[in-house]
DNA sequence: TTGGGTGCAAACTATTTGCATTCGA
DNA sequence: TCGAATGCAAATAGTTTGCACCCAA
């Protein structure tokens, strides 16, 4: 899947090389941008990535944020997550894992080694290629 | 989970009882809608639940079917179902069940026997309740 | 110089809200 | 009757778009 290796924090010459990995001119908004998001595996709104930019002292738009992280969706570079209607995250962590997201707390968790089990394979046709599956566990913070 | 068997389609009369099944008062436009939506197993959006409903004739108003919604889903009467930013599903499938979703079509099929397995029980700490697993696999219609 | 990238503001979409009106037990 | 539900329109949030400007190859 993603093939280009990360180790947090990533700095800015490694973050130009992986622009150029995943084919993404590195202008001086999207190098920053993605300083600002691969300093450490976390989940971000596109609000709270251009208010963390802006708060760096960097000067860079609204619009710009929308399309620099509409492509490095596009390019592989981060996952999208979808919790609800207004909860959609950023995930710079693009390796083979799904989430947990507590519904009291707001907080989303990343999980490894989940293992799904299709008995009904029906479902999925040899004419279709499976692109990923997006799981998330929904917990609240109250025992069972 | 869901303890009120639907048989599909419901007509009039189950649909009040379900409605007062849930604690939901059997309004004319809530039995309208309810009666839209439990004519078949199906995924819809509110739009497409106003223009559903208008087109029988029935009058109601998109507050209406957006506050109808809110409350089926937080009664457990359907079951939300997000598959992008912008496509929310109302899913009229309660049973305990997952989705495939076919990125080219744009077709939401359901799939049962879905088994998940957690090696990674760390995850989630006996002080949180699961209350739920949302999983979509996302497929393409060219063959692997 | 020239085309891609950016910034701003306006547009747009989906949803929510305020409030007066109407419905229904 | 009287609180709950509804309808309308305006408000809001998040995102996209149009277009002029800017910058780097």
């Amino acid at each position: 899947m993603n093939n280009f290796a990360i180790r947090f924090p990533l700095e800015r010459s490694s973050i130009i090389e992986m622009l150029q990995y995943y084919n993404v001119s590195p202008t001086r908004q999207r190098i920053e941008i993605a300083e600002f998001l691969f300093k450490e595996p976390q989940h971000l709104s596109a609000d709270k990535i251009l208010d963390g930019v802006k708060a760096e002292g960097k000067r860079v738009s609204r619009a710009t944020v929308y399309n620099t992280m509409g492509l490095f969706v596009e390019k592989g570079m981060v996952r999208e997550v979808l919790i609800d209607r207004e909860r959609v995250f950023y995930d710079t962590n693009t390796d083979n894992h799904q989430h947990v997201y507590n519904v009291d707390s707001g907080e989303l968790k990343d999980i490894y080694d989940i293992d799904i089990n299709l008995a009904d394979n029906m479902a999925i046709p040899d004419s279709c290629q499976v692109l990923g599956a997006d799981i998330v566990i929904k917990v609240c913070s109250s025992p069972a």
